[in-house]
Formats: structure tokens, sequence, C-alpha cells
DNA sequence: CCGTATCCGGGGCGATACTG
DNA sequence: CAGTATCGCCCCGGATACGG
């Protein structure tokens, strides 16, 4: 399960969600706040533990596309009931987040 | 999603899992490796998140008892999810989570 | 039995600058 | 466009000792 710790693995993966396939700069800009170093870090580690696919094309510009692998797809219904469960979240219960 | 994030929180979830009521010393002897510094702490960060409830007896010697909120049931159908991820792990992909 | 209080090291994470 | 390379803070997490 450490495979999924990080600070930005599951928004990638949300992204990703649907047998999606992205580019890097895609991935950069549809996650507000990332830095270039965290993203490439975060789909290596992805990466290595073989939940994400990563395709180079050799060419110039460079284009590089990332998308999950078969294993990786087997997380949706997983994904899903995550969203499921963020939205039904009660109301009144906003972010005690800070105070820990 | 943050609420989720932390060494220990999915373990403990787990094992609170379909309703349980469990102990703190329960919680302890159950989660190998953990300290009781970390168990607290992430059971009261869980706590401030509504995830899960904390039952104190005010009695000698003291007793607490911890469990799921509705809110916290909820995250059942994710967890399950994610077990049945687990174990649909493919072979030959065993521990990649060293070299990152 | 159920916690609190401290100390401490490693690394996760962010910011920034640079490259093919 | 898709990455490396560095620097540094902060805080997570483990170890240990103590208290009601």
């Amino acid at each position: 399960m450490r495979v999924l710790e990080g600070r930005w693995k599951l928004v990638l993966l949300f992204h990703l969600f649907g047998g999606k396939v992205l580019r890097f700069s895609e991935l950069e800009r549809q996650t507000p706040g990332i830095s270039q170093k965290m993203l490439i870090q975060q789909l290596r580690q992805l990466e290595a533990d073989g939940i994400v696919r990563r395709v180079v094309y050799q060419q110039i510009p460079p284009k590089v596309e990332y998308s999950l692998t078969e294993w990786g797809q087997a997380l949706c219904p997983a994904l899903d009931a995550l969203v499921t469960w963020v939205e039904s979240k009660p109301a009144g219960l906003e972010n005690a987040t800070d105070d820990n």
C-alpha cells in the first residue's frame, strides 16, 4: 500500500482515470501547484511500481505520454469508490485538517 | 484526500473495517511495528477528520474504544476495492518500492 | 491501560535555475 | 517540451522515558 503514498500520487491517478493518455505538460497543467520535480518524481515512482506506463516518442520536440498499466487500471474501482466517498461527505465537517 | 495520508491510517482503518470496535491496546497489538505515539497521533487525526469515533469509559482501569463513524463506514467499499486491487497484483512485480 | 513529553534524524516536498 | 540538478526547510515518524 505504501505504493500510493505521496503528496500527488492519487491526484495524478485520478487524471489518468479511465484509460486516459496524457502528456507531461498536460498533467502539469491539470495539477495546479505541482512542480516539475514533484511531477516527474511521483510519475517515476508510479512507473517503477508498475502502475503507470511511460511512452517516449523519439522526436523534436520531445513527446512523452503517460497512461495506466493493466494493473493500474485495476485501481479504477477503488478510485471510483473514493470519489463516491468524498462526495458523500456530510456538511458541517469541513476542514479540521489544519490543527493536528 | 489528504485525510488518508499518513504511514498508518489505512492500516488502522482496515482493522476497524466492518463496524468493528477495538480498544487502544487491541489496535496496538494488531499493528506490529507501530509505537504508542504514532498510534494515538493517527487515531486523533482520523477522529478530528470525522472518520473515527472515540469512546472513553470513565473507570479504573481506563478503557477506550475506537470505531468508524457513519462517514467512516462509507469508506468500506473503497477499502474493499483496494484489497481486491492488491490481491490482483500480477507476479514478477514484487518490491520496486526500494529504489526511489 | 492509555496515553504525554522530548529528542532527533531522514527525507518528503517545495522553490529555483539550468539543459538537450 | 520534458526533464535534471541543487538547496534547504519542515515535519513525519521512530525511540525512549514518564504520568494518571
